[in-house]
DNA sequence: TATGAATGAGCGTTCATTCAT
DNA sequence: GATGAATGAACGCTCATTCAT
């Protein structure tokens, strides 16, 4: 009974798959459902089967992704550490989420979060949420007196997601190299670059 | 004499304009020629006397700002005053640039900036050299002590871009205030951010 | 099961006459995607389903049918008969061929044979073909004796062709009147015209 | 006085000439206006001061021509010298007419003579007098006895033509040499191959 | 579930022609 | 006569989506 149900649930994630691979290889508008259901091997028409409409399955593939970060910063906001390193740990996930599925993270980079008369549109909620949780890392960090509170907390979340998607956009352009040590350095760069800026000056 | 030409010339500059509404407005792939030609009230035949295809719009949209922005940050570089006021007229000067003409910069960023399955892809080689030029600015500056060696330069450089591009990107979002107050703080904000790590800590 | 792949290729083939009806009537030019639709009774979008392009539905129109022509020519080049009833049976083909179905003739003299700019260019070897078959059977009665040698075959070839070809042409100009009397009797004044002067004349 | 009208002809003459090269390259359907006014070296707004229209230009550019040809096939047929002469001029001419201006004839024949949707319709009754004046040759010689009266005398007036204009197709299209030994030949062998046929055979 | 034939809205582009200067 | 800016009809082609089987 289930064997049938398995079957299906894994055309759906082949689907999936082919999508990110699809997306992040010609773009959401470039590439067509029948390219996605080429890379999948099922026919086009079952792509409608699982998914509402081609949007739809990008909207899947972002939300999904996305809410894993935001649960992450959540977390990570509520944990007893410094400030320095909870950003130094959404650095690092958002590197590693980089690192061990590039084609997705590029999709939502390029086709969503910086997509604002389409995708980002829709999806500016979600994309508010974790700014905003960076924002409350940063404004719990000035009220324990990690971090000055000279900047506005929004515009050193600002600041500290647009560095680190940056960093991931050299990679995407191909502009940086992206061996397994540019990984390792990468978020320690970004978290001195920017906390450096933000922790307190020592006398 | 001169008259047909100013008047030609005019038309041209007014296509031009409304290309940066239309492709501000709809994005790119969303507007069309018909709407561009409406906007500046020609016929849209006209649009293909002047320009050989849509793309060929963005292009020159594109390149003409940004080769202001190259030169500027050349300019910039060659001063001889601190890099962290160099990186603080950078900062300005981009900010400026969406102040006064919000969306041009829009579909700059949007449409070019981070397309990399499109325009990116075409302009490369232009928004390379400005980070590249951001990197100098720090290079010279870590060489002159000014700023601290313990980043490398081009993480640097793509932080900084990043976090200023992100800021316009919240305006664009219209995630963030963008009054006259806002405009006049962000680089103050930014440079602040970046360059409180980047210089040397104080003991 | 074969039904719906009956009806598909059932479709195609509607396309296909369509098309040829089209363009005869209309010429290539002027033929439009959607005229062929309306005349096949499918929407315009079916046509790319089953041909890459309007050039594509021609390319075959045009190949399916020479194939036929050369592979005659040169199965009857090879029996074992007169020069002149192979010349014979070869007009006759052409003509009969144009009997049973004047429009895609037309189309395949009117718009590739001897269109030397579009699509002659592109099958120019398939035409060459045909010629050089022509050639090789006038080439095998000079040196059976047959013929007369005087006349170079190219030129012989050339000749026999353009002859047929232009009564085909005169059917289609409306120029000659094209009854079944007229059908009957062209093959056989093509070749008595045109072989009269290639046989030995008698002493 | 004359001279401002002699330069204005003057224009109009090298945009017929432009006409006939472009045409003869492109083709009709693809030569485009701009392209005749710049190989004539006049805007192209000028080209409709002297024509209504593309199609006008194409007129004129065969009629002129083609009016020759009959003019001279009509006082060949009135000359007092055996039919197979005659021809034999005919041919000549056409060959000529090929051999000193080849883009005119390219034309002539690929974009008018065959063109049987578009302009062959235009010229049909100036292209029946030619056919008719032949074989209205042909009809008299039958009539003096020196051809054979077995072929009606319009089928072979098409076949003559038709292997006439065949061999021009073959330099057309460049399967055949077109040197000048072959220009010398090729008029030679049409009158042999077609003649031979329609002449009395010895006894 | 799965297939792929069928639909049709939609848009970029071309280019002959016109006409103000 | 001469220029070339301006117009707009026209059409090929794409592809997301639907649906009968």
């Amino acid at each position: 009974m289930s064997s049938r149900a398995d079957a299906a649930a894994e055309k759906r994630l082949k689907i999936l798959e082919a999508s990110i691979h699809v997306f992040a290889r010609q773009g959401f508008a470039a590439g067509r459902i029948s390219d996605i259901a080429d890379q999948a091997g099922v026919a086009h028409g079952l792509v409608y089967h699982y998914f509402d409409s081609k949007e739809a399955i990008l909207d899947e593939l972002f939300s999904e992704r996305w809410e894993l970060l935001v649960t992450m910063i959540a977390q990570t906001a509520d944990e007893d550490i410094p400030a320095r390193d909870k950003l130094a740990l959404v650095a690092q996930f958002i590197v590693d989420s980089y690192h061990y599925g590039p084609d997705l993270m590029k999709v939502i980079i390029v086709e969503v979060t910086r997509a604002v008369n389409t995708f980002g549109k829709t999806h500016l909620e979600e994309i508010r949420e974790a700014y905003d949780l960076i924002a409350e890392i940063v404004r719990r960090g000035q009220k324990a007196g990690e971090l000055r509170d000279e900047i506005a907390a929004d515009y050193a979340a600002l600041a500290f997601y647009g560095a680190t998607e940056q960093v991931l956009t050299g990679w995407i352009f191909d502009l940086m190299p992206s061996q397994e040590e540019d990984f390792d350095r990468a978020a320690a760069f970004i978290v001195e670059t920017v906390c450096g800026g933000l922790g307190m000056p020592a006398h």
